[in-house]
RNA sequence: GCCGAAGUGGCGGAAUUGGUAGACGCGCUGGACUCAAAAUCCAGUCUGGCUCACCCCAGGUGCCGGUUCGAGUCCGGCCUUCGGUACCA
């Protein structure tokens, strides 16, 4: 009989709900482990092959560690707010809310199909008022602190969604990471998040939490401290200063010229006459390049002469003052003093203007390149000459300190988070713009500003909050005169950065989140989720947290202890996508095979933090997995039915074939135990296969024997296929669930360790034969057994033996010559 | 360009404090069952060679070289693919 998988997964699907199974008690802390996967994005389409890839495996590492006695809270939501659902409203004209709400009712189903542990009474959405309240009181907790500030600035401009971006939020070829068009810049008045104000305690929080190496670093990367000294260069015959920020002061005496980013503001200033209309064409080239021009790599270098020179404070020499568009003015002060021995970029410009070059650094013997940019002893340079670069550079700040021309100073890439949005579906920013007053923050009280439902949504580049009057047109709270709300709403990366507080306790009105229980829950424990996030919500949500800490309404430091990034499922070698029509859908299997199938399917493809590209090749494969396991447990029906089992047998008291099974069974047991634990799940899999495998003649054992087998298979199975496994869990005479009171079995030392090995024998490195032999025998003795083998004989036979190596229980190396 | 990860049968992939390469599964081939097919079960399946049934020999983990009794695993130099980043001073 097929294994009627619709009706057995519905069953405990109907159970585990009944009985509360996966409802988790919060007032039990003694062994809590939070497990929290990165919440669904209900966007126009049910989920996919790669939701499911997501989820099911790490459901299945969570199931682990409940049976293994944890005290599991996984919940999930729905990170609701955001531009797709916008984007299919003015397509349609079905309003986000609509969409949103039905994409979730739908997506609940699913999720619910899936078999997770999912504790639905912790279910939140983001788009509820109840929900982004609390983001608006948040971003008036920021605002209190300075940390959440408005300004001018050049930013990123998404011409097709038709807002602003944050840095984050545009790839680096420049193209907008939603959509995929090329971002363009706007001087614009935004409303910004400081999280450099944190930058340093981010960087330096990657040290203490258990991230895989590859995110660290590219947060490190994002962050980009760099540290050197800043120096004040002297404009010749102007009262100016020309400041800039150099990590190799040491170099300072081969700085040959200087380079003002073109939009520096001392640029009219200081240029002479004769220069001045060759200054305005640059400038003005350079504004009507795009930032993927300006930026291009293969780009050769340009600029022009100002006519001015700046005094070199090291050695008082004059050196000419340039403008370049290598020089950005959005790093360190806009401005460089350029030192063409030491600096790639520097020597191409110098050689190209014809500049002096200078080296500082001995280059080595036989060095042919152009700049120098390695360690080496100091040259040309004064009370420096001698010195390798890390002296060189100590010994200059402290002389540029003392001379008080310059000081040692940090910089990071890292700049403020841009949160305005010029779009509807997302928070209403909590600030009233009032004629009299300025920029007033609503009152706490007065909190949450409701989105309004009425507003035009047809993208004009202005804030569709705008056409909403009603929304609009307020009292300032203040002076009580005639004002307006902020039309922009919040990224909705806001959103997600602190919602693994609120699961805890997701409608407590009181405050954004219940204290007492997150104090006790988080941080998370084991986060799951993709890597494209490693640069955004993963760094916006530490800077939550800490700030959050900051205003004491956490103990932590960091929110999420451990991570891990499942692997991408790609189809035909793309991400899958609506738009690319490359989208796999799960139902499709599901209602073939069943969940537990799919599950270990997707499983079984490989490592999971691999992902791959999608075939359906090999589920066949898992379906007759399935298919064995149920038929073998239906040869047994009720087997379990009085008898009474240890914990574990003796071996000597079992029969040979039993002794086998015995033996695969508690190696099985530990290594199914240690892969889930460690996300390799296409490997426990293949354990569990090769223990089935041994199984096909258990008819011939004892009944207690096979009773204690097949209360264990199913208890191993249980993580990776839950419904198929409670059932043969039922089958054999057992009445409650798996999971209702989680039981693990510990494995049998004894019967990890086999009775007798194959000792490889190699000669001079070459398998030549394996020979049985018992386990742990000595080197003597196998030696005995080896020299008596014809194979080998033929091999050492009228040689002589050099060397012999012998690494018990694996291998004997006869060396010959 | 720089940083990071990865390259193993026809396919997905196993195997690392250096110790029997190809576990497990897919596919394929042959056989059993069947009137037949599907399903299922059994056997075989890295490549090449031979006095290819068993046996035996040689080669083999992207390429070239090295260390070692022994290298998929360590070292040096490349090539390719993927991810990140991009004149950050």
């Amino acid at each position: 009989m097929r294994y009627p998988f619709a009706e057995i997964e519905a069953k405990w699907r109907k159970y585990w709900e009944d009985k509360k199974v996966y409802q988790t008690d919060l007032s039990d802390t003694k062994k809590k482990l939070y497990h929290l996967n990165m919440f669904i994005y209900p966007s126009g389409a049910k989920l996919h092959t790669g939701h499911w890839y997501h989820y099911g495996p790490s459901d299945s590492w969570a199931r682990l560690k409940k049976l293994t006695g944890y005290n599991i809270f996984e919940p999930m939501g729905y990170d609701a707010f955001g531009l797709p659902a916008e984007n299919y409203a003015i397509k349609t004209g079905i309003h986000p809310y609509d969409s949103t709400m039905k994409n979730i009712a739908d997506i609940r189903m699913q999720l619910k199909n899936m078999g997770c542990m999912y504790d639905w009474n912790a279910e939140l959405m983001t788009c509820a008022p109840e929900y982004y309240k609390w983001n608006q009181w948040i971003f008036l907790q920021l605002y209190k602190k300075h940390l959440a500030y408005r300004k001018m600035a050049p930013v990123n401009w998404c011409p097709k969604d038709q807002t602003v971006l944050a840095n984050e939020q545009v790839k680096a070829d420049g193209t907008c990471e939603r959509c995929g068009t090329q971002v363009i810049q706007k001087n614009l008045t935004q409303w910004f998040f400081k999280i450099t104000e944190y930058a340093e305690e981010l960087l330096q929080g990657l040290d203490k939490i258990n991230w895989p190496e590859k995110t660290k670093l590219m947060q490190r990367n994002w962050i980009g401290k760099s540290e050197g000294a800043e120096i004040i260069f002297p404009v010749e015959n102007f009262d100016e200063i020309i400041e800039v920020f150099t990590t190799r002061p040491d170099t300072l005496f081969g700085a040959t010229y200087m380079v003002l980013a073109p939009e520096h503001p001392l640029v009219e200033m200081i240029t002479t006459d004769e220069f001045k209309f060759n200054v305005k064409e640059y400038q003005n080239s350079i504004k009507s390049m795009t930032e993927i021009d300006r930026t291009s790599a293969v780009k050769e270098k340009t600029g022009v002469f100002t006519g001015a020179y700046a005094i070199n404070p090291a050695d008082g020499k004059r050196i000419p003052i340039w403008i370049a568009d290598y020089v950005l003015m959005s790093y360190g002060t806009g401005a460089i003093m350029a030192v063409p021995g030491q600096d790639e970029r520097d020597w191409e410009f110098a050689e190209k203007f014809n500049l002096p070059i200078i080296r500082t650094v001995k280059p080595p013997d036989g060095f042919s390149g152009k700049a120098y940019v390695g360690d080496g002893p100091a040259m040309n340079s004064d009370f420096l000459n001698g010195l390798y670069v890390d002296d060189a550079k100590k010994k200059m700040i402290d002389w540029v300190e003392e001379e008080g021309i310059g000081k040692r100073q940090v910089n990071y890439r890292l700049r403020d988070w841009l949160i305005s949005r010029q779009r509807y579906w997302g928070t209403p920013i909590p600030i009233i713009h009032c004629p009299k007053c300025g920029e007033v923050p609503v009152s706490e009280k007065d909190l949450p500003v409701e989105l309004p439902y009425d507003v035009e949504f047809k993208p004009t580049g202005e804030s569709p909050l705008t056409t909403n009057k009603e929304f609009m047109n307020v009292k300032c709270p203040k002076c009580h005169e005639y004002a307006k709300r902020d039309p922009d709403t919040m990224d909705t990366f806001v959103d997600s950065s602190w919602y693994y507080f609120r699961y805890l306790d997701p409608h407590i009105s009181t405050e954004a989140f219940n204290r007492k229980l997150s104090n006790k829950w988080t941080p998370v424990d084991m986060y799951v989720g993709g890597a494209e996030h490693a640069t955004m919500h993963l760094l916006y949500a530490r800077f939550f947290h800490k700030f959050l800490r900051d205003i004491n309404l956490t103990n932590s430091d960091e929110p999420f202890s451990t991570l891990v990034h499942q692997g991408t499922i790609t189809n035909q070698g793309a991400k899958m996508s609506k738009s690319k029509g490359n989208v796999v859908s799960p139902d499709d299997f599901t209602s073939e095979y069943g969940s537990d199938v799919f599950r270990l399917y997707l499983m079984f493809m490989g490592p999971y933090e691999l992902g791959g590209d999608w075939s359906d090749k090999g589920i066949a494969g898992t379906d007759r997995f399935v298919q064995r396991i149920y038929e073998l447990y239906n040869r047994f029906p009720g087997v379990i039915k009085d008898i009474v089992l240890q914990d574990k047998l003796d071996l000597n008291l079992l029969k040979e074939d039993e002794k086998i099974i015995y033996r695969k069974l508690h190696q099985t047991i530990k290594k199914s135990h240690e892969e889930i634990d460690n996300f390799r799940f296409n490997t426990a899999i293949a354990a569990l296969m090769e223990l089935l495998n041994e199984l096909k003649n258990l008819e011939g054992a004892s009944k207690e024997f096979q009773a204690y087998v097949l209360e264990r298979f199913a208890v191993l199975l249980s993580p990776l296929a839950p419904h198929l496994a409670e059932e043969c869990w039922q089958l054999i005479g057992k009445y409650k669930s798996i999971f209702e009171k989680p039981i693990w079995f510990k494995y049998d030392e004894k019967a990890l360790v086999e009775e007798s090995i194959n000792l490889a024998v190699q000669i001079n490195g070459k398998l030549r034969n394996t020979i049985e032999m018992p386990i742990n025998i000595d080197q003597n003795s196998a030696k005995e057994i080896i020299l008596k083998d014809e194979k080998i004989k033929k091999h050492v036979d009228g040689k002589q033996i050099v060397k012999e190596i012998f690494v018990k229980n694996k291998i004997y190396n006869i060396v010959v010559k």
